[in-house]
RNA sequence: AGGGCAGUAGCUCAAUUUGGCAGAGCACCGGUCUCCAAAACCGGCGGUUGGGGGUUCGAGUCCCUCCUGCCCUG
């Protein structure tokens, strides 16, 4: 928000899985009327909680929406914590399609090993780049490689290859303590904001919460407070253990990226705002 | 004061009927990633088993003693 204000002539972009929810909106921190009053945000509010999302629909919607900006004579700024999203966008990965049919084959056989197995027949490259004992990403390959009658390996080297690119990406570092203490404070006020109840509400609306909604941090743990017996005391621990074990991979998602610059501040994220400012500024 | 229970990784706890290579979850650290990605998955560090003595080929486990904490009785 306060590079937006300060550069003056962008419009934000949300990267993140779960701000496109409607009414999802004290658990994913989404902006407040009044921010987005003040600055344009696009991607947020795409979807009912009940849907099922992916990247393919949100990086269509990413696509359209910076067009759109540009159209405008104003610069996109991208702005969240989703990597694979950033991703897909940045890099114009396009994910194979589904199969449902051939899916639900997969989905119904509960031996992983003999999954993957049958991956390493198929397609060894796949089968080599993945662990065997991670079910999801073993019956996605199998599905794209017999749905499509290709490899999946063929689809492309995955996201880590880093072209070049006309986007100038920078990352926020904080000490780690300092990210700890900042998790469980925001934590602590959505659920003075109102977290519980925002919850309940959305289990009890028509299309409830669909499989990918109801993953979010601090979403699923307090459902589980709110379907069975754990206290939401535990619940909301459990929320602040997960939120930062996601800070951390989300570290590791980027650090590997080359073409990121980091910018750190001892405590106040506000500190990075000069050197960003200038490097910025007249570009 | 007497009696009972407990003490094992930073934390919470496991370790067949008196013995046989001290384990797990969480935390912490590192990593993977082409449609559930705020997901899913993998690896690592970590112990003088409260101290000391004894029995035994071998003790977290059995015996003695001391220390610490909790409970009960006076």
């Amino acid at each position: 928000m306060e590079l937006a204000r300060r550069l003056g002539d962008v419009e934000l972009v949300v990267v993140d899985s779960m701000q496109v929810y409607r009414g999802m909106d004290i658990g994913t921190a989404k902006p407040t009327p009044a921010e987005q009053a003040e600055i344009p945000h696009h991607l947020l509010d795409l979807a009912d909680p009940g849907e099922d999302w992916s990247v393919t629909k949100w990086a269509a919607a990413a696509r359209q929406a910076i067009a759109g900006i540009e159209a405008r004579g104003h610069r996109a700024l991208l702005v969240g914590g989703t990597g694979l999203y950033f991703q897909a966008l940045i890099d114009g990965l396009v994910p194979p399609g589904r199969f449902p049919r051939v899916r639900q084959a997969l989905d119904d056989d509960p031996d992983t090993a003999a999954l993957h197995r049958r991956l390493h027949e198929l397609d060894p490259l796949a089968a080599s780049r993945m662990e065997p004992t991670n079910r999801r990403r073993v019956v996605r390959a199998l599905e794209v490689t017999i749905g499509s009658g290709r490899s999946f390996s063929s689809f492309g080297p995955g996201v880590a290859t880093f072209p070049p690119t006309a986007w100038r990406l920078a990352g926020l570092w904080l000490p780690r303590p300092v990210v700890a203490t900042r998790i469980r404070a925001r934590l602590d006020a959505m659920v003075a904001g109102g977290l519980v109840r925002e919850v309940e509400h959305l289990r009890a609306g028509s299309g409830g919460l669909s499989r990918t909604a109801r993953q979010a941090l601090g979403y699923r743990e307090v459902l589980a407070h709110l379907e069975g017996e754990v206290p939401l005391e535990a619940a909301i621990d459990e929320a602040d253990r997960r939120t930062r074990a996601f800070a951390r991979r989300q570290r590791v998602w980027w650090r590997r990226d080359p073409r990121l610059r980091w910018y750190g501040a001892p405590e106040n994220p506000f500190a990075v705002l000069p050197q960003l400012l200038g490097e910025w500024r007249e570009s």
